[in-house]
DNA sequence: AGGATGTAACTGACTGGTTGGATAGTTCTA
DNA sequence: TAGAACTATCCAACCAGTCAGTTACATCCT
């Protein structure tokens, strides 16, 4: 084992390409969420990032591929964090309110990715997973398990909506927002009344 | 009646201070509507409004003062031409859905204004309106004439995000919207079920 | 062991083009 | 002709992206 290196992990001065590109993600991650594409500066990243802007083009091409990579890995975390269950819905939306209450940055990057990016790019895995979920609810309408009231689609675009209202209001309704613990249960409530449950 | 004047403004081409402010203000709802604060081109907004740029910095002192007078005349228009109803929530679900229908820039007008204005500004007209309603909405529910499983901000809260929920969907899903006929119906059903009917 | 070497990680300084805004002067009209 | 409406032109700051050169480190050679 290499000493030296050793050390220089714990003080965390050495060279480590790995961490560099971590760093310049977590940093663009916050700058993309609080200013968007065309807000974002990538000085102001390169700077809380702690390394030269040089860097920045060497490991993502552009501002825009940082974009990309920042919103791929956001999607990711997300899709494997929320997961999905046709079954129960109201759960479902529930762990999607937590993840935005934890996260409230990426629901700012998802906005901005609507807002921004444009029409054609579309990411593959989140078209996949949409097909996959639209497939699973009309399955479940089929056993009878989810009221065929709405359509798949419909009950995607509703749930994710109510799940995310709170946050979505503008800003001359935050004064009057609750505590989190009531603004969940509204969330969940909504969405079982949408299900007759 | 002055001639001049009347023909002048048939063929447009006469000096107009008036005109000239409007044609202003309409080019930069689209720029700023397509591409926010951050994004949008004075040069492009002057350009479409068919005027020198300084013009503008005439009538409108900045271009932070464009996108509040801009975001002004928006809210102005939308308030009046929508109203409430604090009886029938459905039918002013479906008035929300139709305007912004009508005006999809407008939608991302206020999508823009939340995500890139610093917390503090508010307009005074939003935050009167708002109080408004939701004393409305408490006063139906003591009259029984809205049930009381949500507090009135959670409802004013899910309607808006119901009413818009088609339009705030990530462009992925975009593909496997049906008709506008079929998304009204489907909001207007779900605030009614939120409300038991 | 220790010096030479190749290379990946990193830096500072720069650039060409853009942007919001200013200003001095011109034209129109009441 | 006074003043409002409007234009042409300019500018300093900024910004994404580049590049020639430097530093650290792993591997090899002797």
């Amino acid at each position: 084992m290499q000493l030296t290196g050793w050390l220089a992990t714990l003080d965390g001065m050495q060279r480590d390409a790995e961490r560099t590109r971590r760093q310049i993600l977590v940093a663009a991650t916050e700058e993309f969420a609080e200013r968007g594409i065309a807000g974002a500066r990538v000085d102001r990243i390169a700077t809380v990032a702690g390394c030269n802007k040089a860097m920045l083009y060497a490991y993502y091409g552009s501002k825009d591929g940082l974009f990309d990579a920042v919103f791929t890995a956001y999607v990711e975390l997300y899709l494997a964090e929320v997961g999905f269950d046709a079954e129960d819905l109201p759960t479902y939306a529930g762990r999607v309110f937590d993840y935005f209450e934890r996260n409230p940055g990426h629901l700012r990057l998802a906005t901005w990715y609507r807002l921004e990016r444009p029409q054609g790019a579309q990411l593959d895995a989140v078209v996949a997973v949409n097909a996959e979920r639209l497939g699973a609810l009309k399955e479940a309408q089929s056993a009878g398990e989810v009221p065929a009231d709405f359509s798949p689609v419909a009950l995607l675009s509703l749930i994710q909506s109510i799940a995310t209202s709170w946050s979505t209001m503008n800003p001359e309704y935050r004064a009057a927002q609750p505590a989190r613990t009531v603004r969940r249960q509204a969330v969940v409530k909504a969405v079982e009344l949408l299900l007759h449950r």
